[in-house]
RNA sequence: GCCGCCUUAGCUCAGUCGGCCAGAGCGGCUCACUCGUAAUGAGCAGGUCGUCGGUUCGAUUCCGACAGGCGGCUCCA
């Protein structure tokens, strides 16, 4: 239908927009699509900015056409998404006043001061008002108010507006799209026929030409959000929905919201018998099962003799401490409200261990240390509690107690761009050990509150030493003003995982406050006292969080090196379990996790058991096996290889286990043959 | 911590507009079946309807507090 269309060859075509006509004009002119998943709904102008395609330039102007199919082409449907909202609101509740409603990740919101909050029922109404909105066409008409005078009295009935316009030199970002480049304007609604004003709301823009041009959305959920996004302020009622280019991608968003679903760490964790949460511990606090267990050893493990390959000394450290400690270190009292509250006796505050740091310093200091010792690296798996508020709690990734794999190196001033380059390295080698190889840094740095402790220039440097490793390693890095630790700047390293979701893992932190704090010295080649720089790195983060993170990556499918049960067993009849448990055997003498399964269940039933727990090998055995002295293969994804000797069978799945292979073995990447 | 929603058997969920013995599927246990690649059949057991308090002749059902969960906000050394 559209193959008279030329192909696109430039990738960022241009379109010349003759003065005095508008855009639109332009974009039709030169052919290109107005309807459909790749209709051009704004253009980019030469100094970068978004424009309606009613903009008219007042000299010739070079635009980029903007399709609805890119990133920011799906924005501007999601802000005109947003507007209807709003406006669908408005009508419904004529009381409503109007909070922010930008376009966010795979969709956007839109915040409401309402007397009652916005039930199930009220989101469905909504969406019908909605689609007739949508469906009447309505034109997004830009107009620019004369002043802020004027913007004042248009919106005397919207005092959060009226906020805005007050502030509106510090709120031109992409979250508050309300106002910013100088000049005030509004986005009316028109009827389409007689171009009467049916809504309007205090807009930035770009918006789409019509609402029509809003091809497929949903409303998805309801919650509070404080106005501006501060604790101080008035909660309103924040409304939540997606809108996209076409109706096929609204499914295959729904289809990949679905599968984040399936996905869940909390509920595979409950399906495969992993871990569970049990009221009576309170809030946060995991216990692991006996499959869960052997996860999490295997996990440890196999970090544990990374760890001492690379040079690492293991220690360990109690669950609790004097609060003089803390109070050293400088976490206490910044961070009192995310530790346990003390526990009193003896004429002290004890605390629960809420970071391993302070612990391991006293370990440096325990004695004098010479600068040949250094690195000295310190490595331990150190339960800690802290106490997350009550409303952030999350499974294993937002816990209240958890296992830190946490390490401290104590290094020179010279050793630390280098160690910081191999640390580096070495964290990113060893999570993609565990599958995981997609990574961007985030470089998070001092922000301007009064929580960080030490001086500028000792921030400058840190800062500036992590950066360069950072660089060094070649990934993309983010920056995260603001966002250090009150010690000292850190790296973290962002993993996405199989469906495109990125977690937050490691974080290395340069920190040269506790060694003051601390009083912490090593003596040097000249026999001068000096002060050793400290680096902190945590490399799954914490334990119970890369735990929950790997079950989602792989859907609770683990590899087999990770997974509790490696090997089934399944007869076909009773006779046959005699042979199995030979196999089973000699898997077993080569530390295989095997278990032959004698249920009477049916053969086929055993077979629906052993694939929903994800076992990754099966191993069939009837009559024709047994005669043969073999086994038959069957494998998670249903794929099966019969007929395989059993000698020949146990070493290919010793050796795939040994291969800590992270991808689930199936007929075709099984080799039988040598 | 804040806002909203939720809590019935091990799990997933019906149900009671306030009233005799609260149901189903899966799971568990028992028995029969011995089977060639995703659910064999029959039977049995299992619930103080999250906890505490209130209203009521009577509460699992209505109200409140608390705990736990879910979705957000805020926070996240």
């Amino acid at each position: 239908m559209s193959q008279s269309r030329p192909p696109v060859a430039d990738p960022t075509p241009r379109v010349v927009v003759p003065a005095g006509t508008t855009a639109g004009a332009a974009v039709r002119e030169a052919g290109l699509p107005g309807k459909g998943a790749d209709a051009v709904v704004v253009v980019r102008d030469a100094e970068g900015q978004l424009r309606d395609l009613s903009w008219t330039p007042s000299a010739d102007a070079a635009v980029e056409p903007v399709a609805a199919n890119t990133p920011d082409g799906r924005a501007v449907i999601r802000h005109s998404c947003a507007h209807v909202l709003a406006q669908a609101v408005q009508q419904q509740f004529p009381e409503a006043k109007l909070g922010i409603g930008p376009p966010v990740r795979d969709g956007f919101y839109y915040d409401f001061d309402v007397e009652r909050p916005f039930t199930p029922e009220d989101l469905r109404a909504l969406e019908k008002r909605m689609k007739q909105i949508i469906k009447s066409s309505q034109r997004f008409s830009r107009r620019v108010l004369d002043s802020v005078e004027a913007a004042k009295a248009e919106l005397k009935d919207e005092p959060f507006k009226l906020e805005l316009v007050d502030l509106k030199s510090d709120v031109d970002t992409d979250e508050v799209m309300e106002v910013g480049g100088g000049e005030l304007t509004v986005y009316d609604n028109l009827d389409p026929r007689s171009g009467d004003r049916i809504w309007g709301d205090l807009c930035r823009g770009p918006h789409l030409p019509t609402t029509k041009h809003i091809p497929a959305f949903a409303l998805t959920r309801v919650a509070a959000a404080y106005w501006r996004g501060s604790e101080q302020n008035p909660q309103l009622q924040r409304i939540y929905g997606t809108a996209w280019e076409s109706q096929e991608e609204l499914d295959a968003y729904s289809e990949r919201v679905a599968e984040a679903e399936r996905r869940d760490h909390r509920k595979l964790g409950a399906e495969l018998d992993l871990f569970s949460f049990p009221d009576e511990l309170g809030s946060g606090l995991p216990v692991f099962h006996p499959k869960g267990g052997i996860i999490r050893r295997e996990m440890e493990n196999y970090s544990r003799r990374r760890h001492e390959e690379s040079g690492y000394d293991f220690v360990n450290t109690p669950h609790i401490t004097k609060g003089g400690l803390f109070h050293t270190s400088g976490h206490l009292p910044y961070y009192a409200e995310t530790m346990f509250p003390p526990l009193s006796f003896e004429g002290e505050d004890y605390y629960l261990k809420a970071m391993n740091c302070p612990m391991h310093h006293l370990i440096f200091r325990s004695r004098g240390r010479s600068y040949r010792e250094l690195p000295l690296r310190l490595f331990e798996f150190g339960a800690v509690y802290r106490y997350e508020k009550s409303g952030v709690v999350h499974g294993l990734t937002r816990a209240r107690g958890f296992t830190m794999d946490d390490s401290h190196i104590y290094c020179t001033q010279e050793q630390a761009p280098g160690e910081l380059r191999s640390l580096l390295a070495f964290v990113l080698d060893l999570l993609s050990d565990y599958g995981l190889s997609d990574f961007y840094l985030e470089l998070s740095t001092r922000g301007d509150t009064g929580k960080f402790i030490g001086s500028d220039e000792e921030w400058a440097e840190a800062t500036e030493t992590l950066r360069q490793a950072a660089v060094d390693s070649g990934l993309e890095l983010v920056p995260d003003p603001g966002g250090a630790a009150y010690y000292g700047p850190k790296i973290s390293v962002q993993a996405k995982d199989a469906i495109g979701r990125s977690w937050q893992m490691s974080t290395i932190q340069v920190d040269f406050n506790h060694p003051k704090r601390f009083g912490l010295q090593y003596t040097a080649a000249d026999g001068s006292r000096q002060q050793p720089v400290v680096l902190h790195r945590a490399l799954f983060g914490s334990i119970e969080r890369f735990f929950g993170v790997l079950t989602e990556h792989y859907a609770g499918a683990f590899p087999a090196w990770l997974a509790p049960v490696q090997v089934v067993g399944i007869p076909i009849a009773d006779e046959h379990v005699e042979h199995l448990e030979q196999v089973a055997k000699a898997l077993r003498e080569r530390r295989v996790r095997v278990e032959v399964d004698t249920s009477d269940d049916r053969m086929q039933k055993k077979i629906r058991n052993h694939t929903t727990q994800k076992v990754p090998f099966m191993l069939l055995a009837g009559g024709k096996d047994v005669e043969a002295g073999a086994v038959s293969f069957r494998f998670r994804d249903g794929s099966q290889i019969n007929g395989v000797p059993v000698d020949r069978a146990v070493e290919l799945i010793t050796e795939w286990i040994a291969g800590r292979e992270n991808t689930s073995p199936s007929a075709e990447s099984v080799r039988v043959e040598h």
